[in-house]
DNA sequence: CTGAAAGCGCTAACAT
DNA sequence: ATGTTAGCGCTTTCAG
């Protein structure tokens, strides 16, 4: 293994010069640059990060703290601040939650050893004492859809979110609109979008229709889990709703071929809107708000970098929205019964 | 930030005993190790990653490759590392290709920093000059799905699956039958499991089926390529197939979506089997060979950490077939016309 | 069982 | 612009 130290010698300069050469901190003249670099290219010369992140302090490396990697919109999400990372020659090191099975493991032991340069917490909740304990470490974070106090965040505006779909809904002429969502309480770890249905109930109450604890249903957010839920709240005829809010659109899906299996016909029998701009809901004809997975992640990584650049620091930790944008497909009309009795 | 001097100083040892103390390499008195971890915990001592692994040569993080983290397959398998590196203490450094777009990157600059105690990579097809760099630079490597001669891997068999699924169709009665796979020749980058179209091959010939280039599709292993060229194969009733065997889940159900796009009942119209073991199958009633990718990925890892152990070296790299498991379910069935017809 | 001392390989003052 | 010198914080011979 060639250390800086050979290419120094064979360039015939130090190997602070080398190492100045090389970094491209500090300057060098024209001839030992060229000297260095041809010199490290004939031996092969390869830094070694761990001597190099000793030395400065940084490691050129992120954590990427995320519940589930296997769901389309944290994978999703994580592809874009991949992207991001390595072209800005970072490597990212992912912590995958697993639910919460490794929650106290990865805030404990991992994050805190000193070989981030900084994190990005995708829906995350910390206690006050975890908020404290990172900040102190100095680690810098960007939190992405979790409610992060003291960090800098990035999220989708989820009462907007819930408010518009269901908003969509009603002025098709939905009166019986139900809306299946994530949990009102997910104990102290994950806050997942509770928003949405905060805004679906908003836009109920402000168009004066009823809510119906039957029609608000409460799903794990997988398409498995809303397909059962949606076959039985769609299996009774007279209470059934003419039109499903989902709050993603893996659950769209899954009230989708619910319904399918029962016979129904979508939109005319029912409508259904999603949200998250999953590439699937381009064959179903899903109605869906797009929110752009993949730039979340690159957007957390432009700003988690902007903190590290060299005096950057006293930025405030703002909380940014990002964008979404409403997509129209076949899923969603106006009820048929209503069509029917004009 | 408090380092091991000051732990040594606290607990009135030296250095060396504070560290022989901490990580249990080494002899340490009751005495001294007690006095020893009492004291880090009451200064909240978090020794120094970079310095331990400049020192030590041994960094407890492993590098996932894969081509594509926002599909089922390599996500879950990538679930199943994250849990088996997790539980044994070690970090996970994530390297997504996106296809090839990082593939230079990757293997050039990223993974040969000395910064990695081995890596797994999915999927990947190395030319001879890259597995020879790899190899030349020390770092164990555990192969997964993806043909790495000289190196450890972990693999389905492929054509054997393709053999049973096509197979599972002919003995229900199906002679026309297509086949929706990877690509043949996907560059030097990704072997996608091509076998599995040899297996598909292999099967007909010996039932003595016809094989049809219009039966036999490829496709980039997505859900809307799949449900795009089934929709086209399926649209005329004259050329129709009676069976579609996908070689993953996704295009499986692209598949069938397609078919009830068409109005085509599954499965007396059409049968329908895919390659996986995707939740999603359940609700689709999809019959399907799991091939436990989230096993797959926690084999990989046991595998490599063996490797790790000090004095393991010398082990054959064995190339290790992971089981599979056929799951009937109601996509697939005799032909309707041949049931009409007897 | 314990301490002193010499690095791991690179970088950042500080001089020149 | 370049070289010299001191570390970064931990681990590990080597003595004792």
């Amino acid at each position: 293994m060639a250390g800086i130290k050979d290419v120094a010698r064979l360039a015939g300069v130090s190997p602070a010069t080398a190492s100045r050469a090389l970094s491209g901190n500090g300057s060098v003249s024209a001839r030992a640059r060229q000297a260095v670099t041809s010199a490290a290219s004939e031996l092969g010369f390869i830094g070694s990060y761990h001597a190099s992140s000793l030395a400065t302090g940084r490691s050129r490396n992120v954590g990427v703290v995320l519940p589930y990697v296997n769901r389309w919109y944290f994978s999703t999400l994580l592809e874009g601040a991949n992207a991001a990372l390595m072209d800005a020659g970072y490597d990212l090191t992912l912590y995958d939650f697993q639910g919460d099975r490794y929650r106290e493991t990865v805030l404990g032991d991992f994050l805190l050893r000193k070989r981030l340069d900084g994190v990005i917490a995708v829906s995350l909740q910390l206690n006050e004492h975890e908020v404290k304990q990172i900040l102190s470490a100095g680690i810098p974070v960007v939190g992405v859809g979790g409610p992060l106090p003291g960090m800098a965040t990035i999220r989708t505006d989820d009462p907007g979110i819930g408010r518009q779909a269901t908003e969509h809904l009603i002025s098709l002429g939905h009166t019986r609109i139900a809306h299946i969502g994530g949990e009102h309480e997910v104990g102290r770890y994950f806050k997942i979008s509770t928003g949405r249905r905060v805004g679906y109930e908003e836009a109920m109450a402000d168009a004066g229709l009823p809510l119906r604890d039957a029609w608000s249903l409460v799903s794990d957010y997988t398409l498995n889990d809303a397909y059962a839920q949606a076959k039985h709240l769609l299996a009774n005829a007279a209470e059934r709703p003419t039109a499903i809010f989902a709050a993603s659109d893996e659950m769209a899906a899954g009230a989708l071929l619910a319904a399918r299996d029962l016979g129904l016909r979508i939109p005319d029998e029912l409508s259904v809107i999603g949200v998250d701009g999953h590439e699937m809901g381009e064959v179903l004809g899903l109605t869906t708000i797009d929110q752009f997975a993949r730039q979340q992640g690159t957007r957390a990584v432009d700003r988690l970098l902007a903190q590290l650049k060299p005096g950057a620091e006293p930025t405030e930790p703002a909380d940014e929205l990002v964008q979404t944008r409403f997509i129209v497909r076949s899923s969603t009309a106006a009820p048929y019964i209503r069509a029917r009795s004009r």
